[in-house]
DNA sequence: ACGGGCATGTAAGATGTTACATGATTTC
DNA sequence: GAAATCATGTAACATCTTACATGCCCGT
């Protein structure tokens, strides 16, 4: 009955295709065509998975559709946003990540949201995040169980630095591109 | 009817409760144990999944087991590994994984089991390992198609430096750890 | 008499993927 | 006449997760 635990795999497509129609209103095909484009690099999504995905939406009441006829080509069924639907973007949009592996598709396709939505709020996301992070590296530091495992503190340096290194990306990219 | 895609989460726990009877036969009960003190910090299985796993792994042909009686306790079920099954582990053990997403629990994961059974070759993975990533780094390098989008050169410029991030931990671990 | 440790699973449910079905039009 | 583009889905399959079932022993 609860969605709980949406899975790794499918939790950003949703929030893409969502995200995809806040210029407007779009049907499956061009959906498609326009994820390629601007989140090809990103994410790669099968055609098939991409409509399946909005008729959960529509169920979910987070998109509507209407039947576009056409001549000589097959109907389009247009989908738009309810308000339902925009808000749940919006919120998505603006949450911090809670994970280091979030940030390589989630976390960037939420900042590719910003850009090329030109949204208000991408400083605000970036810091909260490195707070986020920062407050991960200072618990990892006060993990002292493994001072006698070298193996263990190898793991929590990986940890530490890797947070560090994804802290010093955001500054470079809030710098350049906010 | 073929396995095909292992799916990225239950890949590792195959190969976990392998190792961990590359030191003995042992059961279901135990082997959660160890793994929750070996490989805790990296990896949460939850028992039941293991108990799933263990029998995958022995309709497959890699573990096999006796029943093991005890008075007063329910009764073991003690698995033991195959040569197929030992084959297995060894293969995957030494094989380098093919993206930077997999090193945060699966490389890690391999390196732990280097440590715990002393194995030879870990100097060797870490090489190749750090050649696999270097070669991305080329690639991602010769990219030029995204010089006028701005967001997309900072995309090539995280993952570049998440790469070097990697290759610069793994010359650390080889340095203090083989 | 109850919580925790020992010890193992099954079966159902949720979730995710994809092969296949359809069919007209345009381009080579 | 073959291939690509336009356009959409269903239904079956594969996979993953977890709630629940079982039951004895020990300590307090």
């Amino acid at each position: 009955m609860t969605p709980k635990k949406p899975g790794f795999g499918a939790y950003p497509l949703r929030y893409l295709a969502l995200g995809l129609m806040m210029k407007g209103p779009s049907h499956g095909y061009q959906l498609d065509q326009t994820l390629d484009e601007d989140f090809g690099m990103i994410w790669k999504a099968g055609q098939t998975k991409l409509y399946v995905t909005l008729s959960t939406l529509e169920e979910e009441g987070l998109l509507r559709s209407e039947i576009e006829p056409q001549e000589n080509r097959p109907d389009r069924k247009v989908y738009h946003l309810t308000a339902k639907g925009k808000n749940a973007f919006l919120n998505w949009v603006h949450e911090p990540v809670p994970s280091l592996r979030a940030v390589r598709v989630e976390l960037i396709a939420k900042l590719r949201f910003f850009y090329l939505l030109q949204l208000t709020g991408a400083s605000e996301l970036i810091q909260q995040q490195e707070r986020i992070f920062q407050e991960m590296i200072r618990e990892w530091g006060l993990e002292k169980e493994h001072e006698d495992d070298p193996f263990l503190r190898l793991v929590y340096d990986f940890r530490i630095n890797h947070a560090r290194f994804i802290i010093d990306w955001l500054d470079t990219y809030q710098n350049i591109a906010t």
